[in-house]
DNA sequence: TTAATGATCTACT
DNA sequence: GTAGATCATTAAG
């Protein structure tokens, strides 16, 4: 039995809907997020501009079956698929306008043994990448266009974690690595 | 983007 | 010369 705290679910609708898909990707550092019972802090995020953004697969309009999360409300999973990857996004802004956070790494609460299982790599790298938080945490396309803090990924924006370091580079850059 | 493989470099016995 | 580290290439869905 999974207890979900209102307060908890409006808070965070709160931080997606009221604010520029950057900063919202500044504010979700730090923040817990956990699937399949496994934690981790969010230490790195990036900002999809939705039309404007020619990274974004929404770039110009494009609008498909894949992609159509991005078109839901704030709040929205979107899991894609790349380079036999999976990244996960969270959409920020109301439905049509297709902007969204990539979460592109965490820093684990604590690397238990299932992790250790998804990923074949121990230390930072078992969540050090866009790719690989999505295996260490067992994230697949089944959530994709499902609603946070409702069936299986969970955002915590009352367990917050300071980051020490905040820094923002250009689309490829250094990372904050964490620990 | 990730991770494995192969190539190149570097410091030693 | 060889182990170990670092860099380049490539395949994956």
């Amino acid at each position: 039995m999974i207890y979900i705290n209102d307060n908890i679910k409006n808070n965070i609708k709160n931080i997606l809907s009221m604010n520029s898909t950057t900063s919202i990707a500044k504010k979700l550092l730090g923040h817990l997020i956990t699937f399949n019972g496994l934690s981790g802090y969010i230490v790195e995020t990036e900002a999809y501009l939705g039309v404007e953004d020619e990274a974004c697969h929404s770039y110009k309009g494009h609008h498909s079956d894949k992609n159509n999360s991005m078109y839901l409300s704030a709040g929205t999973i979107y899991v894609y698929s790349i380079f036999g990857q999976n990244l996960l996004n969270i959409i920020t802004q109301d439905p049509n306008v297709p902007q969204g956070v990539l979460i592109r790494a965490i820093q684990p609460i604590e690397i238990n043994q299932s992790m250790l299982e998804n990923r074949n790599q121990h230390g930072y790298n078992i969540s050090n990448g866009p790719g690989k938080l999505t295996q260490a945490l067992g994230i697949d396309k089944t959530i994709n266009g499902t609603m946070i803090n409702c069936n299986h990924l969970y955002l915590d924006s009352y367990e917050f974690n300071i980051p020490n370091n905040i820094i923002s580079t250009n689309r490829i850059g250094i990372k904050n690595k964490g620990i």
